[in-house]
DNA sequence: CTAACATCTATAGTTGCTGTAGATGCAAGC
DNA sequence: GCTTGCATCTACAGCAACTATAGATGTTAG
């Protein structure tokens, strides 16, 4: 058994947010030393490793929560961890996408800079330019959420 | 002159976001009806959407400000302006690359998860065995921030 | 004139943590 | 046995960048 400080080394967590993994019940409460002090065992560090991958791979703690609930009944049929996967790779390549056209705008941006007043500079009028662009795409007939 | 609502359906902004804006000080106060209500011009949709655009492309609020302040001064150097923007194109590939790699390995897991039971899911078994990969890496000795 | 909607202020909630203060616990050195 | 210094404890505040709510007014169409 090990306190806190030595599971966020093992982990690469901070102290703090194992205690907030705790405090929103991703992790049980451990059991305490005779001075409070939080101890935990191997199975914790497997717990919280997961954790911590599966939100380095951009799962919500929703979507964490729901893996770790659905690890931990190993009979039944893992279709819901497939969806929730899919969805996962669905949101992922709709950030890629959009990323994407941001990086090609960008780079017309800097290109179109080339070091003059920035009455004249592309980064700004771009950003002016597309204003046009929202101005007409958003007018007082357009109903948006 | 327009009230709130109207400005928000122009630039596809919501009319709290712009009070939020007003609020931190990325809008100036507006003059007020009779009735103390915002009263907006041209100005403030150029500048909002100006504001709507760059938040699209992925600057931070911060760099909006220094962009807008940037652009309130017409006559000087635009190197400001390009550092921001190669600063935003840096963190976009870099975002892009992290999101391809993810891309991947949600794939892998997918392809390998013919709808079995959860003691065989794949999905699950991926992100427990990086476990193993960070309970490697993350050892006691290792220095963590 | 009234009903329905817009706007007002102020405040709390969201996500996923991170940082702080002030009080204890604990292990090592003298 | 005592101090020093770090680790841990609780509780709460703060971050980005909004979003939502409550309850009070303003405004406008029929």
């Amino acid at each position: 058994m090990f306190t806190i400080g030595r599971l966020a080394r093992r982990t690469g967590a901070k102290v703090q947010t194992i205690r907030y993994y705790e405090e929103i019940g991703l992790l049980s409460k451990p059991p305490r030393s005779e001075g409070n002090q939080r101890l935990y065992g191997e199975q914790e560090v497997d717990r919280l490793a997961f954790i911590r991958h599966a939100r380095e791979l951009g799962f919500s703690l929703a979507a964490v929560r729901d893996l770790l609930s659905l690890s931990d009944s190993p009979g039944q049929s893992c279709e819901a961890a497939d969806v929730i996967a899919r969805c996962q790779l669905e949101a992922v390549e709709a950030r890629i996408a959009r990323l994407q056209s941001l990086k090609r705008e960008l780079e017309r941006m800097i290109e179109q800079c080339q070091g003059g007043k920035i009455a004249d500079c592309r980064v700004i009028e771009v950003l002016s330019d597309h204003n046009q662009c929202l101005t007409e795409n958003h007018t007082d007939a357009a109903v948006h959420s």
